[in-house]
DNA sequence: GATAATTCTGTTAGCGGTAACATAGGCGTA
DNA sequence: TACGCCTATGTTACCGCTAACAGAATTATC
């Protein structure tokens, strides 16, 4: 049967169950949570008990009391870039495995949302914070700071972190993928991307793109930036307007995969040679590429493993185990099928 | 300056901040709350004293004392299929302007794994519940019967609510689709989704098609099931399936807009003449399909409004307010360009 | 100028659990 | 039988905050 309605509405407590099944609150709350020693028939007793009454524990006095909360703060930017999706699967994973479970926060890439996500946070206690980038405001660092728990950075490597940092240089990314590009022998080169200023990373990738290719001798032939609607629609909107602009380019890449696929979509039906007359990139690797008619040539950040890797910091941390404190991953090129080779 | 730390590394309390402030701990509270009247030059010496130290209040505590905790379960099966990212952010946008703040619970399809994120989530004793669809186990019902908190179950209409619901009937939405396919002279037609048993929105949009296509006297011609990996992959393999063992299919509906996607640049690639040999539909209505060469024929869930007003009932309720039992929204046939009419 | 009304601030008693310690039996052993 | 030693259960004192009420200080009213 199912639990009764309690008549009285009043919510139940342990002082319920314990009356129900004759014995003390203490035991009752040894039962539930399985510690220390309790007789088979008392147990049976109280787990019936329990059962039969619905009762949901509060964890609310529970962590009060035990100064105990087995939650971890995911601080993300978003979750319409399946990226942090991604990351998060794979939190879950790991943390499926321990007491431990995620609780999300997103921050639409704004510092003072980020803030105040991170108070709101905070003020649960939670046991550990992931938070993407290593760009905050004073008060969010000061707050992880004091806050007494470990601090997983994740995604980025370019900084200083708080705590812990698991992420790919994204500076770095960016000088491979010019490199690989300048080796293969293009020259005119077109940028497209996000015209957000707090995407740090997004930012970072395009530094050290810019960067490398000044070392070859190279500029930016011509760039596009974008910001909201569909990222499909506005990678070939741009990719349109770029083209008419500056015929010429030989390259372009584009920010993320998701532009980039909208980009390549729209040279194949242009009919434009592809890598041999044009080249094209992106950047995460993301699953959706796969189904493309030609595969887009991208660098995978390695989302997987940095999720993982957070959150086994966080529960080895909890544990009262050391953990590793910098975690450098390389973000692999993928020369798909639009990048000469 | 960023706040000192403690040297003692003890946690904050709010006596810490009174006695910063040289006043009572409950003056600190009403300060922290903005709630009673506290004077403007009290309210300044606690608001100073509480930066400086870089206090974070205690929820747990606060929620214990006021019997009150302003968080809104919000329980999904899955952050890979678009859709759910989008109901998140329209709940978000709604719960932005209220006190009340979303957390979010991942089942993975798996009603056990619901019921125990359930009873996890009611253990913190949120404000209110909104979960995906209308099947759960005994327990879970009974959990959420007992709760004393507003429920809203979301996306589907098909069966009985504990006790709010905002969708549409997906039932309807499979019977509504079928009609438009029969009425353009649509005769040989193929099914394609996802083989997971516990989709029961899929199940029932599945069933309500080959209702009505019954009733037109035509049965699904040949049909495809696939599990994990990339939908668009997916889609693209099985619509290559599906016609080499069926060649004289007319018409192929995916039950998502992703496989209907990776089969739309499939029948592209072999230059298939959609929707004139051959008409192709998804369901769901995903931002992604504007930038694909044709735009696939589709039916929006209206996941956006289901989002949002689930999120108004559940602010309504916790102001105190009654708000509508039952909201069923229409989804609407977008004919795209690859359905004839 | 005395009383009432109106601020503002403090005191007390929990909220529902759990840590830490206390205690009641049951058992083996000398 | 008496002693200690375990095992199973109970008791007490909080965890950090807030509701509800009490009290002090200030201002208004007649």
């Amino acid at each position: 049967m199912c639990p009764l309605h309690n008549p009285a509405k009043r919510p139940l407590t342990l002082r319920d169950v314990s009356e129900a099944a004759g014995v003390s609150e203490m035991t009752v709350s040894r039962v539930l949570r399985g510690r220390g020693d309790v007789s088979g028939a008392t147990r049976k007793k109280v787990t019936e008990a329990a059962k039969k009454l619905g009762y949901v524990p509060n964890k609310i006095a529970g962590a009060l009391a035990s100064q105990r909360v087995n939650l971890v703060a995911v601080i993300i930017p978003s979750l319409s870039n399946m990226v942090f999706p991604e990351v998060m699967t794979a939190i879950s994973k790991v943390l499926d495995e321990t007491p431990l479970q995620p609780v999300i926060g997103v921050t639409n890439y704004l510092p003072e949302k980020e803030e105040s996500v991170l108070f709101e946070m905070l003020s649960w206690r939670p046991s550990g914070v992931i938070i993407a980038g290593l760009e905050h405001t004073d008060a969010a660092r000061a707050m992880m700071r004091n806050a007494g728990i470990p601090i997983v950075e994740i995604m980025d490597l370019d900084g200083e972190p708080i705590d812990a940092v698991v992420g790919v240089s994204q500076r770095r990314a960016g000088r491979k993928m010019a490199k690989a590009i300048i080796k293969q022998g293009y020259k005119k080169i077109g940028f497209m991307g996000t015209n957000m200023p707090l995407d740090h990373r997004a930012r970072k990738r395009f530094e050290g793109f810019t960067e490398a290719l000044a070392k070859a001798g190279i500029e930016i032939a011509d760039q596009e930036f974008y910001s909201g609607g569909s990222a499909l629609v506005k990678g070939r909107e741009m990719t349109k307007a770029i083209l008419e602009r500056s015929p010429d380019l030989d390259f372009l890449y584009y920010s993320n995969d998701m532009i980039g696929a909208g980009g390549l979509l729209y040279c194949l039906e242009q009919g434009i040679d592809v890598p041999g007359k044009l080249g094209l990139a992106g950047f995460n690797g993301v699953e959706l590429l796969n189904g493309l008619p030609k595969q887009l040539a991208t660098m995978d950040a390695e989302r997987h493993d940095i999720g993982r890797i957070a959150a086994e910091i966080i529960a080895a941390r909890s544990r009262g185990e050391d953990a590793a404190g910098r975690v450098k991953l390389a973000p692999k090129l993928q020369f798909g099928d639009t990048l000469k080779r």
